[in-house]
DNA sequence: ACCTGTGGCTGATCAC
DNA sequence: GTGATCAGCCAC
């Protein structure tokens, strides 16, 4: 393939069938290359730890190297060891210099090479891990195994048997690993959950959890991810020769963008792929069933194992592909930033290059996307056309790149992956045996195309470039007015613009309006009239309905649809919604009456009533927060730490609000939903009455008009 | 040790 | 009551 010859994008060595690549002290590197038979070669290289500096200090055991060019960082520094390097870096202190910090990271990227060239994703030995404890203690019921070639067995444990002891299956475990060999171990909640208990457990067994390629344990360390908005702490398991994926952690990065998904627990991700699930329990009845039906209880586990595999497929192609341009492990190519990620594929180019880098920027803040709503309530026929790809086409067309891109690269990458999304999406489209990996090929392109603009604008990037940021999202704020006034100008509506998009009510002669709107925008800006709606309810900025042609009803907005409202909440506002798109406001009032009615008779599940909150804080850091008086208390964290038990940021917290009167203070007044008692039930009746009566407030002006009204401004 | 960006809405709490 | 602030979640 023409793209996958694309040096600066797929790394300069082109070794095919690395499945992995490790550190070896002092001052080497191992990689363990897959043979056509099979099974692994190991091949031993020699490596030499480095990092870029501006000024190169006087320190032994350092060969120093003059870079091209004249940015900051501007010297390289190569050491003879990894102990050299630390004793380096820590000379460095408080002066300019740029330092990878894994080796294996260094390796990769000096080098060129990256994973998996030459190979399929069916290519890779994948292997599944679970386990069943016992509540609380955290002994081990079962551990669950399979792999990607359907193999499954499950170690079964009773304390009470020696052959079966807890003991004997970690052995058991640590010799199937060994024997099967797999390249990836893959596990739901493998980090937080799976390997820490199975590390606690073997510990406490005294044996060696030994599933390296080398036979040695896991090492493991506090690390932290980010999914948008939240940071997660968690324990980063790494094996010798082998990559970790957690699918738990796929799930929430595939529900960045798809924010479909109410928790991450596998039942529910299980659930939204449509992945079969019989013979799965919940976590009581497994346990009931270990002691009863054992039979039953072995199917569960390895109908776990199973969901695990297929969850993993689904989820992981693109960052199979990921690991052959990036210069990081696979393990590493899921967990690290996109943008950290393309930082890495310039910094990579510079280094071949031999060309000095540039130093982190001076952030500041910039403008984003024009966002703007003309008209609220319902409105019928209304149309949707946006910018294809508004940031990478401004970017092309506005030559706005960073000024310290001394090479060029960033121009020429954006420019190569918009051709290589083109192609695999043609290919995709032929389909063919490697329909999926083309699909992984383009979703990959896209990925990273839409993480340009972001690029630009974030201060860890040595090529950020502040004001081309500015000038991307600026220049976008004019196209789209510029496509608004034109729209008007022609009798259309506008309903609502956000960022790339309108949303608006067509003239009579609205068929005309795609050519003559392209026209009359710069020459590489393509509008698309991609969907007509019969109906929209347009609430606030951002937020809306759209019943589309066959029916549907789409719902956008955190105002409408954030998980952090009362599941009764955000169904009362669908069934309002549908009303209202059908012209049946006045049926408002009996959806109403028939809620309250399910709120004052107690009839509802507390699933339906609950709050769902995901602790950013840690307990400790909400603790201090408080006592700084730098936050207000909230429920979920007070509850948390009544509950003594070991919540983590990320963890979620579903409880429901209890007392008599309307309005209380919910952080004392609540209980954790796992405490609520279907036979003595005390929600807060009042309180949630009160809360539908708010909503049917918000909704008041949309019931009695039909038609839609201008916002008060 | 880790990190792509800005804009917008809502609920809870708290000071006034 | 009202406005300010924070935290959380969502659109693009």
């Amino acid at each position: 393939m023409a793209f996958e010859e694309n040096k600066v994008l797929f790394g300069h060595d082109p070794t095919e069938r690395i499945v992995a690549a490790e550190f070896q002290e002092p001052d080497g590197a191992v990689l363990f290359i897959r043979n056509p038979d099979g099974s692994n070669a190991v091949r031993r290289v020699a490596f030499q730890p480095f990092l870029w500096c501006g000024e190169p200090p006087p320190v032994e055991n350092v060969g120093v190297r003059r870079l091209e060019g004249d940015l900051p960082l501007a010297f390289l520094l190569e050491c003879e060891s990894w102990r050299d390097f630390s004793k380096l870096r820590a000379s460095l202190k408080g002066s300019r210099y740029y330092a990878l910090s894994d080796p294996v990271q260094q390796f990769l990227l000096s080098t060129g090479m990256t994973l998996f060239k030459g190979m399929q994703f069916e290519d890779l030995r994948r292997m599944q891990l679970a386990v069943e404890m016992f509540p609380g203690e955290g002994h081990l019921l079962a551990i669950a195994l399979s792999d990607n070639t359907g193999w499954e067995e499950v170690l079964f444990i009773d304390p009470a048997n020696p052959a079966l002891s807890e003991q004997a299956a970690l052995e058991k475990l640590t010799a199937l690993v060994q024997e099967r060999d797999p390249d990836i171990i893959e596990g739901h909640e493998l980090f937080r959950t799976i390997l820490p208990c199975l590390a606690a457990r073997a510990k406490r067994a005294r044996t060696k959890l030994a599933l390296g390629r080398d036979g040695s344990a896991p090492r493991s360390r506090p690390s932290r991810l980010q999914f948008a908005e939240r940071t997660v702490n968690y324990p980063k398991f790494q094996a010798h020769g082998r990559h970790f994926v957690d699918t738990s952690l796929l799930s929430q990065f595939y529900d960045i963008t798809a924010r479909e998904l109410e928790n991450y627990e596998l039942g529910e991700v299980a659930r939204h792929f449509h992945i079969p699930g019989e013979g799965a329990l919940s976590e009581r009845e497994a346990h009931a069933a270990y002691l009863e039906d054992p039979p039953l209880f072995l199917r569960h586990a390895s109908r776990t194992v199973r969901r695990t595999r297929e969850l993993a497929a689904l989820l992981s192609g693109s960052y199979f592909v990921q690991a052959k341009i990036f210069p990081y492990s696979y393990q590493d190519a899921v967990v690290r930033g996109n943008a950290t990620k393309i930082d890495a594929l310039l910094v990579r180019e510079y280094y071949r290059r031999g060309h000095s880098l540039p130093d982190l920027p001076v952030a500041r803040d910039f403008e984003g996307g024009y966002t703007a709503i003309f008209f609220t309530g319902v409105a019928r026929d209304v149309w949707h056309c946006d910018v294809a790809s508004l940031y990478p086409s401004v970017m092309l067309c506005f030559d706005c790149f960073p000024a310290s891109d001394k090479l060029g690269l960033f121009k020429g990458l954006l420019t190569d992956l918009r051709q290589f999304r083109l192609e695999a999406k043609t290919k995709m489209r032929e389909g063919g045996p490697q329909r999926s990996y083309y699909h992984a090929l383009q979703s990959t392109f896209k990925i990273l195309i839409n993480s340009f603009y972001g690029y630009l604008g974030f201060s860890q990037a040595h090529f950020a470039d502040f004001d081309a940021a500015s000038r991307v999202t600026q220049i976008g704020r004019d196209l789209l007015k510029t496509m608004l006034e034109w729209l008007q100008a022609r009798g259309a509506t506008v309903v609502e613009v956000d960022t790339d998009g309108v949303y608006f009510i067509p003239p009579p002669n609205g068929a005309e309006l795609q050519k003559g709107l392209e026209a009359a925008l710069p020459c590489g800006i393509d509008v698309e009239f991609d969907a007509k709606y019969p109906a929209m309810f347009s609430y606030k900025a951002k937020n809306y309905a759209l019943l589309t042609g066959e029916g549907e009803l789409v719902i956008r907005g955190g105002a409408l649809r954030s998980r952090g409202l009362e599941k009764f909440q955000r169904l009362f506002m669908e069934e309002t919604i549908k009303l209202l798109l059908e012209g049946k406001g006045a049926g408002v009032e009996a959806l109403r009456a028939e809620f309250e009615e399910n709120i004052r008779g107690r009839r509802w599940p507390i699933e339906l009533l609950m709050k769902t909150d995901t602790l950013q804080d840690s307990l400790g850091q909400y603790a201090r927060k408080i006592e700084a008086s730098a936050r207000n208390r909230a429920a979920a964290y007070e509850l948390a730490l009544k509950s003594g038990r070991d919540f983590q940021p990320g963890d979620q917290v579903s409880y429901y609000i209890t007392g008599a009167k309307k309005s209380v203070p919910a952080y004392e007044n609540s209980k954790l939903a796992t405490e609520w008692n279907a036979e003595a039930r005390d929600e807060n009746i009042e309180y949630y009455a009160a809360k539908l009566n708010d909503l049917v407030k918000k909704f008041a002006a949309f019931t009695t008009a039909e038609t839609g009204q201008m916002p008060l401004l």
